[in-house]
RNA sequence: GCCGAUGUGGUGGAAUUGGUAGACACGUUGGAUUCAAAAUCCAAUGUCAGCAAUGACGUGAGGGUUCGAGUCCCUCCAUCGGUACCA
């Protein structure tokens, strides 16, 4: 092929990422003459499968719009990083010994060169690395931040800790008004009699980053806490092994402080609404009461919230989380197995098993009872799995008339139901919806749900029981793991109970080296094992867990302005001039989680006066997923003689049980296909690759098999679901191959047809030959018989036309995010220049601008053919002639009673009535309309004619 | 369970936001070119009936609004994402 000139992607793409490369062609710099735009794409975690189909399509998208803004005279930031802390890193480590900043540091190279081989524009002098002291130096920096400050209410924003000191020393509690884990009551002697140990106690009932006392899910086996995901049915999902709940001390942050601020703000936000949607009812704000309720025969009181005042004469039990703290002081000796056994079955439940199964109710008697605050009964106190510990109060009041649950429970308890809302007006109303008439309910009988519920709180205010309240669904974030490859926490202990923040001449703290990177036992941190870096030359001990996934990822989109200053978080200047996230990329996976926090921490800046913005993410777009096939094989739930048994998937049957277990997709036959299966080899693989089940018996259509058995045939038909492309459910694919066959602009451009952004679709290449053929079919506008051969004649209407609709249509569709439909475009402008065999330079190079941010290695190529010195991509963008598109006819359809019978062409300004007798004059419309009565006919001009009949 | 999204030919998808359903591609079939293949080019291609003209049906299912519904409303089904320690 060399020495001829057709288009040779492997050359043209290595030639121009040279160059690009040596002109630093993508640098980004503050430039004040230019507007700014900055383009954000959510980072990776850099796994060690290497990038996936998936990753790309938002960035490539983010790339075709930061070239099309560069191309508009915009200055544009538009980097990348690594999300490089998190859990593979530590699990590859804990398999095979290698440090996960060993591993990590590979991986990112080869995700810095599969990106590059896209070509991206990214600057990679400004990239960030979470994993990097350099950069978490300033996680650590802003988490001391919100250690050393409290809300304050009143001024609706976070103060200093210091401030709040001064509060408490000289007035104690009185007149302070501060976002708070439970409200207090001190006087100012109270606070300055007490010890350092129990002062840090108060304080950490208002810092923005605290301890307190949160759950866990424990596996004993594996030795290792885990996730919400990775526990099914009470069971580890690696391994089904036996999982607990464990009570633990631990960091969390009061996002709840700024639930109000984080609601209220997204209205402004150019945001879709369902991602608004979805984060309004993770804050999930509800209005209703807080109401105390003694306990018989206590001191103390039980507080809980209800939207439902109004039903408090239904109140005929009481619920508590079985997590809750008095449960243990209400259980009566009596009742004491029963709760025994009630929490041990509760421990062995995740959060999600709990919320989700309403159908089947649990719970247990404690034995206790509370005063009914208003009619002084008795009413019982249960614990029971519906009601969760960090919603709310972590208790409630039940009604069984008026609530599904509740109502459950007392029928299947036999707790007595006391109906308190006349509902027969409504007859389609749900138990739920406030509406209806107050029933046996004293003082609050005959008025509608509405007023009672204003009557009730008066009521619960006037006998000081209870109050008015906003309640929020949002949770303090949990921020502690115990685990090595995260953040260390820059926190010491006193052996006098304090808790000291590091000085931030001590930053970063730096993570110890270990060799075993296991959990170590009763659930503490690897890095408890680091004796010597525990201990500080002043006596302290460290705190050794270590932060969260979404530590790192809350603020990294501020480090970008200004990557590599060692004094601050990033200069005010490079703050100040690039603002906020003019437009972010990135997947709904994370819709609620990392734009909750990443919201959360920026308005804690803000209110340090540290960022101009209250909101970083001005304009969010959600790309969809490329999907993968997910391969699983089923394991019995029941072990057969104490081992994992797995059966080929036409065995499964239905009265059993069984689990999924996602395999590698490299080890898998038929990929993706019904018939997909592993082979004997693909077994051997698989057992090696995890070692639990290297013991299992694999049963398929033979019989019953075992690894190192030297059997000959096995095959094991896996399960096949299509799912998230993802490391845990090991089924990426990598584009570096599709890429080498095709080339970088064709894998971009396909990436982009493939359907709309936000759309997910499962991942093929099965019409990439399409967009192969159509950047041949633009290089021979080019090259025809091997040379260049390129016109300076002025070029004819029709072509002008052709042209002139393409820049309308594309210049629209980036506008809009509509990539696919902007390549059809591209296409259809293709095609009809290369049936005129038009070679006009007044022609191509406008196209080959269009299509630069697309394609910019095959454009780049064909500008530098005419006779360019600067990069296309430096080059303004082709601006749109509505006076060469106009037409002079136009075609309308024409329709009888809906339905298309004909269709007419006349002159573009005729009128209503001119069009409607062109139409009636139609052989075909005279055929419908004969012998029928005329009832309506519709003209809409530029549209379509409708005649009833 | 709860919250959010999606559903259109054999396949990916388009449809100016209530106005010609299936653009643009893939695939398939037939043809041209070729010793042959690749590549390229031309034609056909929603389903059913028909030689054809043409007609009927057709946007997950069922109802509704409208001169007109893929698009709006109601009910349902399926799939995907999230559900707080995967990131």
């Amino acid at each position: 092929m060399s020495g001829t000139r057709d288009f040779n992607h492997h050359e043209v793409e290595q030639k121009w990422k040279d160059h690009w490369e040596r002109t630093n062609l993508y640098q980004t710099k503050i430039d004040t003459s230019k507007p700014k735009y900055y383009v954000l794409d959510m980072f990776p975690y850099p796994s060690g499968a290497g990038l996936h189909v998936g990753h790309p399509l938002g960035y490539i998208a983010s790339d075709i719009f930061s070239r099309y803004k560069t191309q508009k005279g915009f200055n544009v930031l538009h980097p990348m990083g690594f999300d490089a802390f998190g859990l593979p890193a530590e699990q590859y480590a804990i398999k095979t010994g290698v440090h996960p900043a060993k591993s990590t540091a590979k991986n990112i190279e080869q995700y810095i060169r599969q990106l590059s081989n896209l070509g991206f524009n990214y600057d990679w002098s400004n990239a960030v690395n979470t994993s990097d002291p350099e950069y978490y130096k300033w996680t650590q920096w802003i988490f001391i931040q919100l250690f050393e400050h409290y809300y304050d209410l009143e001024q609706d924003k976070a103060m200093p800790i210091a401030d709040l000191k001064l509060h408490l020393s000289t007035s104690g509690t009185a007149g302070l008004h501060a976002s708070c884990g439970e409200e207090m009551e001190l006087s100012q002697d109270d606070w300055n009699n007490m010890s350092l140990a129990q002062k840090d106690q108060v304080l950490m009932n208002y810092r923005l980053a605290y301890r307190k006392v949160s759950y866990v899910n424990w596996c004993e086996e594996l030795g290792t806490v885990l996730a919400n995901d990775e526990v099914i049915n009470g069971r580890s999902e690696r391994g089904n092994h036996p999982v607990e709940k464990k009570a633990m001390k631990q960091w969390s942050l009061r996002i709840t402080a700024y639930a109000e601020r984080l609601l209220s703000s997204l209205d402004h936000l150019e945001w879709s609404d369902a991602l608004k949607a979805m984060q309004r009812n993770w804050i999930g704000k509800s209005q209703g009461a807080q109401v105390f309720f003694d306990i018989e025969n206590d001191t103390r009181k039980i507080e809980i919230f209800t939207t439902r005042p109004d039903t408090i004469f239904g109140a005929t039990f009481m619920v508590l989380a079985p997590e809750h703290d008095y449960v243990a002081d209400l259980t009566t000796d009596d009742q004491s197995d029963e709760i025994q056994k009630y929490l041990e079955y509760v421990g062995s439940r995740s959060e999600r098993e709990r919320m989700s199964e309403t159908k089947v109710v649990s719970g247990a008697f404690t034995g206790s009872y509370a005063i009914h605050p208003i009619t002084g009964n008795k009413i019982p106190i249960w614990i029971a799995e519906y009601v969760l510990k960090d919603y709310g109060t972590g208790a409630i009041m039940a009604v069984p008339s008026d609530d599904d649950r509740d109502q459950a429970f007392a029928e299947k308890f036999q707790i007595p139901i006391i109906s308190v809302v006349d509902k027969t007006d409504f007859p389609d109303a749900e138990n739920h919806d406030k509406l209806g008439t107050m029933i046996n309910s004293d003082f609050l009988n005959g008025l509608s749900v509405k007023d009672a519920i204003e009557r009730m709180i008066k009521e619960l205010e006037s006998l000081k029981i209870g109050k008015r309240k906003l309640n929020y669904r949002l949770r303090d974030a949990n921020y502690s793991r115990q685990r090595y490859w995260g953040e260390p926490f820059p926190i010491c202990y006193t052996p006098d109970g304090e808790t000291i923040a590091l000085d931030i001449e001590n930053l970063p703290l730096e993570l110890p080296e270990l060799d075993d990177f296991k959990p170590a036992s009763g659930a503490q941190s690897p890095l408890s094992r680091a004796k010597d870096w525990i201990k500080t030359s002043e006596g302290y001990d460290r705190e050794t867990d270590t932060m969260p996934g979404f530590a790192g990822s809350s603020w990294y989109f501020l480090r970008y302005m200004d990557a590599k200053n060692p004094n601050e978080f990033a200069s005010q200047e490079a703050i100040n001039y690039w603002q906020e996230v003019d437009l972010y990329i990135g997947g709904t996976e994370h819709a609620v989680g990392h734009l909750m926090y990443s919201r959360f921490w920026h308005k804690f800046l803000f209110d340090k006066g540290l960022v101009p913005t209250d909101e970083p993410f001005k304009k969010l777009v959600n790309q969809g997923m490329i999907q993968g096939v997910i391969e699983s094989l089923s394991l019995k739930q029941n072990k057969t003689d104490g081992r994992h048994h797995f059966v080929s998937a036409e065995l499964r049957n239905e009265g059993e049980e069984y689990l999924n277990i996602p395999i590698l997709i490299d080890y898998v036959s038929d990929y993706g296909l019904p018939s997909s299966s592993l082979s004997r080899a693909g077994i051997e693989s698989f057992a090696a690759w995890m070692p639990d089940y290297d013991k299992a018996i694999f049963e398929d259509a033979s019989g019953h098999h075992s690894i190192g058995k030297p059997d000959d045939m096995l095959t094991m038909t896996t399960i096949s679901e299509v799912g998230k492309m993802s490391k845990s459910k090991y089924n990426v694919v990598n584009p570096d191959h599709v890429v080498a066959k095709y080339g970088a602009d064709c894998f971009r451009m396909y990436e982009m047809f493939l359907g709309p952004i936000e759309q997910s679709k499962p991942w093929d290449t099965n019409g990439i030959d399409g967009v192969s053929k159509f950047l041949r079919k633009l290089w021979s506008l080019f090259y025809t018989e091997e040379k260049l051969q390129i016109s300076d004649i002025e070029p004819s209407a029709e072509e002008y036309k052709i042209l002139h609709i393409t820049i309308d249509k594309v210049d629209n569709y980036i506008q809009k995010l509509a990539f696919n439909t902007a390549v059809s475009s591209f296409m259809i402008c293709v095609n009809e220049l290369k049936k005129l065999n038009c070679n006009k330079r007044l022609i191509l190079e406008p196209l080959l601008k269009l299509l630069a941010p697309f394609a910019p290695f095959i454009t780049e190529e064909l500008w530098e053919a005419l006779g360019h010195k600067e990069s296309i991509h430096l080059s303004t963008y082709p601006i749109y002639d509505e006076s060469k598109t106009k037409s002079s006819t136009v075609e309308y359809p024409v329709s009888i009673n809906g339905k298309k019978r004909a269709s007419i062409t006349v002159d573009a300004n005729a009128s209503k009535d001119d069009i409607q007798s062109v139409a009636m004059q139609q052989e075909a419309v005279q055929k419908w309309i004969e012998g029928k009565e005329i009832r309506k006919v519709i003209v809409v001009p530029g549209r379509m004619i409708n005649i009833v009949v």
